[in-house]
DNA sequence: ATGAAAGCGCTAACAA
DNA sequence: TTGTTAGCGCTTTCAT
């Protein structure tokens, strides 16, 4: 900066001038300006800026690692596996890129696991003007510090800390309006459901969504998921081989707690010859893009994924704007979006 | 810093070294510093740390803006279009993400249009220690000027400037041996191929691809895609009847320059009731995950997008400790995916 | 193992 | 409109 104001005949104040609010400086001289520093190769260090400014122009998301980054990427399967898991914090973080940088900034993310000093969740809360935090990504007490400094909004999880901004999506409601319509609408009585691992919130939320359909249907109401499982394609395929291989009648409606389970599923019953929805009607959770492409269409609830993300970034930028707000706790509605899979007319 | 160090009563310089490397302080001494730290929700400010040492620890990622962020999300076929369209983005964020974080290193994202000094490039720029560009992002004089200062490679585009690293995807190759695999081991000899817009530098090398196939096989080779069109789904589905209603024989196979034209194209067909592979053969190009869940399964060339994204971090990567080598330029290999859209036994 | 002090490259307040 | 100057919060020698 100091060469570039030099061989322009200027301050250093004058070249900042320019490349923060060019109208402040007379034309010809912001062109000398710009002339050096492109003669020069300058380009201002967001550092220096940040630091003195305090604020950086950047949002950050630390989402969770499914894939180990070490692991070599190993069989074909695997590998999409993991691609069709990572789809829900892609919108997520699509959904932020686009809103933050509506508001002008950029996107920080970064997946992390660990936590303490030297984690890369200390590193995007250094350099960030707030962030959002996936569910179980990032340790609750490293949270409880970093957010006394700077905003921070959990995403589609409990709260865990009570002055953080927070957005939810209403899984409960979802799974249990999607089990009264198999209940009610279809008039299907022997469902099971297939979970995910006891630890997922969301998971949880949707069973409790179900278990709520079935006491108010009249139905007997399970204390646990039919079946548990990692919430993955080949999960999906294993436990519908397993429902199937399961003694006693089979199932009319399958509920499974997500799309990707739900798809492998459809590929392993097809390749049984069990007809969806004929035999068994199949259901996921989520509303992948993928869910519509399948073949039968899957039913499934559809999330406001996009949404999450975009909200996640109103709530840091209104509170960057005012920081002593009341802490907002959003819960995003969901929508079931009927489809072939579960006995609907099909409909693309 | 100051607080933290006067609290834990050392100096700032040891509240330093407790972050930076913890096994320089007596044990003793970093627990009282990380105590204090604790209290005081202490978070270390990565501008400054930036500025004293002259990296940031971020690698950035410059890619095209598909959904404009202004436009309110319209129907939702649209929104859907451009969600598939950005699988493709979405695959080299995560590639990037996962071998960043390998090196230590976070991920900022941006997607850019516009260029000049108040651009998001520059804000990624001055922000990261390197970082990649999707081929036509940004406007090459800015990449001009800051590649003087700080690594970046192309990913996936022509080469622009000279003294960058530089990584492609060997698309020509990949769409020739495709067509010759439909001439020589289908027999197919109408074919016809829908190509991007003539300012795609991918759309046009798959292009010449298939001029090579056919010029090779003895048939005849066009010297224009039989029609263009943008690479999206829903104009898939357009091009496809437009292929059925114009006059004379029907083609038996259709080439389609990426995996969403297809996918529109297979549901357009099904729709009027042609038979794929049966009345007509479809391929697209990628190998997006979408292209193995279709029915017919779609016949594809995969792109190591992934890699791309890794490949991409590992150049940066090496540059940054080695900022005299020479400037390298790889071609990543493709690998022609058969499925039953062509014609080749269903393998799911 | 710890402390002291000199910047890192910029912004912002104030002057001119 | 432009220049001067005092930090922003850390890292990094060099001492101790």
């Amino acid at each position: 900066m100091y060469d570039v104001a030099e061989q322009a005949g200027v301050s250093i104040a004058t070249v900042s001038r320019v490349y923060r609010n060019p109208d402040s400086v007379r034309p010809g001289t912001r062109d000398r300006v710009l002339q050096a520093a492109r003669g020069l190769g300058y380009v201002p260090s967001g550092n220096a800026r940040g630091l003195a400014s305090r604020s950086t122009g950047v949002l950050g998301l630390c989402f969770p690692d499914y894939a180990d980054p070490d692991a070599e990427a190993s069989a074909e399967s695997d590998e999409t596996d993991a691609a069709e898991m990572m789809l829900y914090s892609d919108e997520i973080i699509r959904g932020m890129e686009r809103a933050a940088r509506r508001h002008g900034y950029a996107l920080l993310i970064a997946a992390s696991l660990a936590g303490g000093p030297e984690s890369l969740v200390a590193k995007v809360a250094g350099r960030v003007d707030g962030f959002a935090v996936l569910a179980r990504t990032v340790p609750t007490e490293d949270l409880e510090v970093i957010s006394r400094r700077l905003p921070v909004v959990m995403l589609a999880g409990p709260r865990e800390i009570d002055h953080l901004d927070h957005i939810e999506v209403d899984n409960a409601a979802g799974q249990r309006e999607l089990t009264r319509h198999l209940i009610a609408d279809h008039g299907y009585r022997r469902l099971a459901f297939v979970g995910g691992e006891p630890d997922s919130p969301d998971a949880e939320a949707r069973f409790r969504g179900y278990q709520a359909a079935c006491r108010e249907s009249g139905l007997p109401v399970p204390d646990q998921p039919d079946l548990r499982a990692e919430m993955t394609q080949a999960e999906g395929r294993r436990t519908a081989a397993a429902l199937l291989a399961r003694g006693g009648e089979p199932p009319e409606a399958v509920l499974f707690a997500n799309d990707q389970m739900a798809v492998g599923a459809l590929q392993a019953l097809e390749r049984r010859g069990v007809r969806v929805p004929g035999d068994i009607a199949v259901t996921g959770f989520d509303g992948i893009p993928l869910s519509r492409l399948v073949r039968p269409a899957l039913t499934t609830v559809r999330q406001p994924t996009r949404h999450l993300g975009e909200q996640a970034v109103e709530l840091l930028v209104r509170r960057l704007a005012d920081r002593e707000r009341e802490p907002v706790s959003l819960m995003l509605p969901v929508t079931v979006t009927r489809r072939a899979s579960c006995g609907c007319p099909g409909q693309d």
